[in-house]
DNA sequence: GACGAATTAGACAAGACTGTCTAAAAAGTT
DNA sequence: AACTTTTTAGACAGTCTTGTCTAATTCGTC
């Protein structure tokens, strides 16, 4: 255990091919038995690759991981950002895009194979070696809020949403996304298509019902109102 | 790895209070470690025992292991139910009653040390081993939101909410209370009385906006609309 | 104080894993 | 084809861990 000194990851040596596929391999066992349980044959083995191979192009276990977890954040990243520039700018209808959005948020980073792994490495890892997900803390969760709260923020200005706290409503709006994609996230389950379809819509609709234009809001209730 | 041939848990030897003394120590070294990290001589000497008395009272390291599970789960949810039956029947201040609703929750299950030592290892374990959380699952969330949707059901029939599906406004509010904790948990960072109290008041005020009482909703928002 | 159960410290074998080393084979380049 | 780089398989020492065993000691109770 000697992150500390030595947190560096080795310059690109040999086939890039093969260096990827060792880290492809690493993060898969990685998540699975967690970083004192990963072992290095196995990550050979899946990678097809001989254990030396790994060595060579990684060095230590911890450099290792250090490198899965450098190149992991660095696809997260890409992908939600990526995702982020399909905002609805200037919706139709906000509640479909809205979903939209949301499902493919789903699908790309909280859902897809990175975003999970990273997800696991943190829970596993991020307690006890906070400096490797640093670079995940700069400029992934809080960077991609305010990319989505600043979306937020001008559909508020435009008058498609009522909303005083931009970064406040981008975190709720992120864990209602989540809500039913946890637990199952937890065990290895998968959902249907139509379940995360149906999940984003709830999520969005009880956003709506909360940050909505204040008018149609208004308009909604008084009408519900009026039929009671 | 046989948690399959033996997953039981010793019957009860030798003394109680060492007992779980162990139990404790072992939850702590489990979740800072991983299981596969942890080391039996650490627990012993965290648990202040010899590290032949942790095998004559848990046997092996995974039985171990399923009793830690099985203590944790079951703390943990008699905690839940306690914190729910404070849950506010014949609310005077809605708004301020699911705040402190909210934090109990908070204090208690989530950000308290078996609930947090809980959601790691089945974060950790729960993909390789799902049934040591069978129990959990089977009792654990989905009856805290029974229950949490049953008294929501309530208020709502009582005229306090206005609520067509209380199961799902049940995990949504759970979602909104753990948006500001879920980073800094992730890392073990604390957060002070006052932001847990701020963060709970910011979650129960998206909820009411969402759910509150249709005639309220319809006229704070008139109000605001006007106002502008 | 005497007895049985529980606990302790330490030694121990068996196994697993890391990281290095070597010599040979394969792949890539000029 | 000659030469260099990369990869491979396997052996290897060193370390760590688990789980067992033993003999001595402590604890709780009568």
């Amino acid at each position: 255990m000697k992150f500390r000194t030595s947190p560096d990851i080795l310059p690109p040596r040999g086939h890039p091919a093969k260096r990827q596929s060792i880290i492809d391999a690493a993060a898969a066992v990685f998540c699975r038995e967690g970083f004192a349980g990963a072992n290095i044959d196995l990550v050979a083995a899946e990678a097809g690759v001989s254990r030396q191979t790994v060595y060579n192009h990684h060095g230590d276990k911890e450099k290792l991981f250090a490198a899965v977890v450098a190149d992991i954040t660095e696809r997260c990243n890409a992908r939600a950002f990526s995702v982020l520039s399909t905002f609805p700018d200037n919706p139709e209808d906000l509640e479909a895009d809205l979903t939209v959005f949301a499902m493919r948020l789903n699908k790309s980073c909280i859902w897809g194979r990175d975003g999970r792994f990273l997800a696991k490495l943190i829970h596993a890892e991020g307690e006890r070696h906070p400096e490797l997900f640093e670079t995940w803390r700069r400029e992934g969760p809080g960077r991609v809020w305010s990319a989505l709260a600043a979306r937020f923020a001008r559909l508020a200005f435009a008058g498609h949403l009522d909303i005083d706290d931009p970064d406040l409503a981008a975190r709720q709006f992120l864990a209602l996304v989540n809500v039913d994609l946890h637990i199952p996230w937890l065990f290895g389950e998968t959902l249907s298509e139509e379940e995360q379809a149906a999940s984003a819509a709830r999520a969005v609709r009880t956003f709506l019902r909360a940050y909505g234009r204040k008018c149609e809001v208004a308009a909604n209730a008084l009408e519900e109102v009026h039929e009671a």
